[in-house]
RNA sequence: GGCCCGUUGGUGAAGUGGUUCAACACACAUGCCUUUCACGCAUGCAUUCAUGGGUUCAAAUCCCGUACGGGUCACCA
C-alpha cells in the first residue's frame, strides 16, 4: 500500500498532472512590471462598498501597468450562493465602468485563456493538485465528524490549549494507509486535510504592500483543503487559481491577513512563487462612540443600490472611494479636474493601513461638485434615467419639456465655479419643481421681509405693467428693478441702505425677493433674470395674477 | 483567550529623527462681496500627534509597556 494507491482510490478519474496544467496556463507574456489582479467575489449577494473599493484598486493597478484584471467567481460554497449572484456582480461592475480583461461574463460565458473563471467548474484542476499532495503523503483523508471536532475544541478551550487541528489533536493524521484505504472503500465520509509541515515555534515573515512586514508563527494546522463535496476550501482554491491564472498581486480585505501563514506555506509546498499581497483595511462606520466594520448585513449604505436610489452618481462614488484608496488622490484630483482618473498614478504605498471611517457628507460633497461640472445635457440624461426608475412624475415632466429643462440646468453652470444646487439626482426635483406648471399648484408664498399683501400687489403690479420687458438685457432688467425701488421708496443701492436703513421702506433685496417668491414660491433659486426668460411673459403674468387673485 | 494589525483635529489625511507655524480637502464658525441662494474672498478651528516610560543633543516619526479599536482562530469566503 502506497500513498499513490490511496490517491488513485480517491481520485480515480483524475489523470492530468500539475505539470499538465502548468503547460496549459503558461506564464503570461506581459511587459516588465505589469500587474495581474483579480476581483474574486462569492456570488452571495450584492457587491458591497469594500469589495467595490478593492475592485477599483485592482482595475487601476492593472491598467496603470498594462497588466490584466480579471473576474473570478468563488462559488465553492454552494450553500451560500444566491440566485443570479453572478449576474448581480457583473452588472454592478458594469455600472461602475469597471471593465474586465478576462473572466466570467455570466454563468455560461467568459473571456480569456486562463479559465474557467468560475471555481465550481475548476473542480478537476483542484483535485489534480490535491492528488499530487496525496501522492507525496503531504495530505491525508480525515474522518472526524463535526461532533468530534467540537469535542476537541471544547477540550482545548477547557485546558487553555491553542485551538485547532494540529499535533496530537490531529488524530486522522496518523491513520495507517491501509486503514484509510479501507474506510474510504467502505463508503465512510471524509475530507482531505493538509499534512502541515509547519512549526508553531518558528516564524514566517510576510511582506504586505499595505501593512508592511508582518511576522507570524508558522502554520501548523492541518487545514481542510477539500470538503466532503469534493470542492476545495478558499485557501486551496486561492493557491491553485492565483498560481495558474498567474496573478501577480492579490488585493483583498484584511480579514485574510491571518491566513497568510497558510497561504505562503501552500505556495512553498508546491514550489510556486507566492503573489504579492495587499490587504485593505475595512471601511468603518461610526456607531455611538465606537467604530465598526461597515456591514453588508446591518448597514444599508454598504450596498450600491443605496446610492443608486439616492441618485448619487456612480462616478462620485468612484471618486470618493479613490480618496480612500490612495491618500494623495484627493489633492491630485483637485489640481487636475480636467483629467481623467486614468491619468492618476496609483501607488500601493499610498494606501492607508488603518480603516477609513465612511463619511456620507464627504461623498455628497464630492457628488455635488461632480454634478456641478457636468454639461446640462448630461445632467438631463442622468436625472431622466434616475427618474425613470424612482420618480415617474418627474420622468414624465422631463420628457415633456426636454429643451426647457436643459436650459434650466444650464443656468449658472458654465462658469469657473458653477452653481452647486444638486447633490444627487433625488434632490433635483426639490430645486426645480416650480418651473413646471403641473407642479406649481397649491403653492405657499413666504415673502420674508415685505409681508403686507397690498404692498406686494402694488410692487408686482407696477413691475409687470410698467417696468418688465421680456426683451431687456440683464443690465437693463436689473436697472429697472432699481427704478422700481426708487419709485416706491426702497433703497436701490445696498450701501445706501446699510448707512441709513431708516430712510427706506426696505431695500432692493426685499423687492427682488417678492418677485422671486411670487414666481417660484422659493427664496432660493438660480439667477432670477434667466429664470424669468425661461418662464416667459405669459407664465410670469399668470403666476402674478394667480397670487393677486388669491 | 491565542495570534496579527491599527491609533495625528468633528472627518479623510500629509508628514517616518532636526525648516513643515503639524500640509491639503470636507465639515463647522465669523466677516466681506452679492437682488436671494450658490460661487468667490478673508479669517478662525490639533502648542500637539491614544497613553506611560525609554533611546537620542533632537521623536508624531525608533524601542518597550498600557489602554482602546479592528481582524482572525469553520467541511464560509
Amino acid at each position: 500500500m502506497t500513498h499513490k494507491d490511496l490517491a488513485d482510490l480517491i481520485f480515480p478519474h483524475i489523470t492530468k498532472t500539475i505539470e499538465d496544467y502548468e503547460k496549459m496556463y503558461p506564464e503570461r507574456n506581459l511587459p516588465e512590471g505589469a500587474i495581474v489582479t483579480r476581483f474574486a467575489p462569492s456570488p452571495t449577494g450584492f457587491v458591497h462598498m469594500g469589495s467595490l473599493l478593492a475592485s477599483f484598486i485592482e482595475r487601476k493597478a492593472a491598467k496603470d501597468t498594462n497588466g490584466v484584471f480579471y473576474l473570478r467567481i468563488e462559488d465553492t460554497d454552494q450553500k451560500r450562493e444566491v440566485e443570479n449572484g453572478i449576474e448581480g456582480i457583473v452588472t454592478d461592475l458594469k455600472n461602475f465602468k469597471i471593465d474586465i480583461d478576462e473572466g466570467a461574463l455570466s454563468r455560461t460565458e467568459s473571456i480569456g485563456n486562463y479559465g474557467p473563471y468560475i471555481q465550481s467548474e475548476r473542480k478537476e484542476i483542484y483535485q489534480a493538485f490535491i492528488k499530487h499532495l496525496l501522492e507525496l503523503g503531504l495530505a491525508y483523508p480525515c474522518f472526524c465528524t463535526a461532533e468530534m471536532l467540537d469535542e476537541t475544541r471544547e477540550m482545548q478551550e477547557a485546558t487553555k490549549a491553542r485551538i485547532g487541528y494540529y499535533g496530537r489533536y490531529a488524530v486522522c493524521r496518523n491513520i495507517k494507509l491501509e486503514d484509510a484505504y479501507n474506510r474510504i472503500k467502505n463508503g465512510e465520509k471524509y475530507i482531505i486535510r493538509l499534512k502541515s509541515p509547519g512549526d508553531f515555534e518558528k516564524k514566517v515573515v510576510v511582506q504586505d504592500a499595505v501593512k508592511g512586514k508582518i511576522e507570524f508563527p508558522e502554520n501548523d494546522l492541518d487545514i481542510v483543503i477539500m470538503k466532503s463535496d469534493g470542492l476545495p476550501t478558499y485557501h486551496f482554491a486561492h493557491l491553485v487559481d492565483d498560481h495558474l491564472m498567474r496573478t501577480t498581486h492579490v488585493i483583498r480585505g484584511d480579514e485574510w491577513v491571518s491566513s497568510l501563514p497558510i497561504h505562503v506555506q501552500l505556495f512553498k509546498m508546491f514550489g510556486f512563487n507566492p503573489p504579492k499581497y495587499a490587504h485593505l483595511s475595512p471601511i468603518m462606520k461610526q456607531e455611538g462612540d465606537t467604530k465598526r466594520k461597515l456591514s453588508k448585513r446591518k448597514d444599508p449604505e454598504a450596498a450600491m443600490s443605496y446610492y443608486a436610489k439616492l441618485g448619487i452618481p456612480t462616478e462620485a462614488v468612484h471618486l470618493y472611494l479613490m480618496t480612500i484608496a490612495n491618500t494623495n488622490f484627493e489633492q491630485w484630483y483637485d489640481q487636475n479636474k480636467d483629467k481623467s482618473i486614468d491619468d492618476f498614478k496609483f501607488d500601493f504605498k499610498k494606501i492607508s493601513s488603518s480603516g477609513a471611517l465612511f463619511d456620507l457628507e464627504k461623498l455628497i460633497n464630492i457628488s455635488r461638485n461632480y454634478i456641478s461640472y457636468l454639461k446640462a445635457e448630461d445632467v438631463y440624461d442622468k436625472v431622466l434615467s434616475w427618474a425613470q426608475v424612482y420618480d415617474n412624475e418627474l420622468s414624465e415632466l422631463l420628457s415633456k419639456y426636454k429643451e426647457y429643462t436643459i436650459s434650466l440646468f444650464g443656468i449658472e453652470r458654465y462658469q469657473k465655479k458653477p452653481r452647486k444646487d444638486f447633490e444627487s439626482w433625488s434632490t433635483v426635483k426639490d430645486n426645480i419643481w416650480y418651473m413646471y406648471d403641473e407642479l406649481f399648484t397649491n403653492v405657499t408664498y413666504d415673502f420674508q421681509k415685505i409681508t403686507d399683501k397690498e404692498e406686494i400687489k402694488n410692487i408686482l403690479d407696477l413691475y409687470i405693467n410698467k417696468y418688465y420687458n421680456e426683451l431687456d438685457e440683464k443690465d437693463t432688467w436689473f436697472n429697472k428693478i432699481k427704478e422700481l425701488c426708487d419709485e416706491l421708496g426702497y433703497a436701490s443701492n445696498m450701501k445706501d441702505y446699510k448707512e441709513n436703513p431708516n430712510n427706506y421702506k426696505g431695500n432692493i433685496a426685499d423687492v427682488s425677493t417678492v418677485i422671486r417668491v411670487v414666481l417660484t414660491s422659493s427664496s432660493m433659486t438660480p439667477d432670477l433674470y434667466e429664470l424669468m426668460k425661461l418662464l416667459g411673459i405669459i407664465r410670469i403674468k399668470e403666476r402674478i395674477n394667480k397670487f393677486i387673485e388669491n
